[in-house]
DNA sequence: GAACATGCTTCGGAAGGATAGGTATTGGGA
DNA sequence: TCCCAATACCTATCCTTCCGAAGCATGTTC
């Protein structure tokens, strides 16, 4: 994920997954449009690679925190959706709050008086 | 790195470079301080842990981001300060405004209104 | 002098992301 | 008709970082 002009930066790792469930809160999505969607809320600041998207995608589905059913995209073609299953919601409550605790913390360090908002 | 009461979280890779150099703009030190000043200014909420400094240190030094000497620490032990070079500086604005960058594009996707302030 | 804190090093494994290659299908244009 | 672009998915391999663990050395304290 993350590039658009300068690639990777390394930078954020681990985010991706929690990105995918806020965006399955959304509705079901199938991978192309959660792709899509999260590079678009970014501002296009973000680019999710297929090789981290599908990857990651097995990933959350292994641990239970997203179902998959095969189905027909808004293009006609066949298409493999995901749903958001309970555990992954509290999945993403818990990553959300460590997402915002990290920040801060790191902005204390970068000495951001402001701290995370 | 980040650890405290729940170890890892995965979240956040790559940023341990950036604290380093960020702490050393407040002038030359030493690992084990480095460490300890990381740990202060985030109040605790990071740990770092010496399987992921020192090797960052000879990563940052191989880059030329920072420069090493050895000397004495405030205990009169052995120690190997570093320091941040221009390339280093340069280094860290860079980091900076990516790291920035990232986390108002995050907090776009997460449904932060305020963005990353 | 044993124990402890300080201080540094390095190995090995786990994990995530990116590159790059591949497959398949649909629809449109030459 | 034929071909190509876009859509949609999969995965092997490599790269990088982090972390646990083990080890070594030295100064201080009891």
């Amino acid at each position: 994920m993350l590039k658009k002009k300068q690639s990777n930066s390394e930078m954020l790792k681990g985010t991706l997954d929690m990105m995918i469930l806020r965006t399955l809160l959304g509705g079901d999505a199938h991978g192309h449009t959660i792709a899509k969607v999260i590079e678009r809320t970014s501002e296009d600041l973000l680019e999710v690679e297929q090789g981290s998207l599908y990857p990651a995608l097995h990933r959350l589905e292994d641990r239970r925190w997203v179902s998959s059913y095969w189905g027909a995209s808004e293009n006609n073609r066949k298409a493999k959706f995901y749903r958001l299953t309970a555990k992954g919601r509290k999945q993403l409550l818990r990553e959300t709050s460590r997402w915002r605790q990290m920040t801060r913390a790191i902005g204390l360090v970068m000495g951001e008086e402001g701290g995370a908002q």
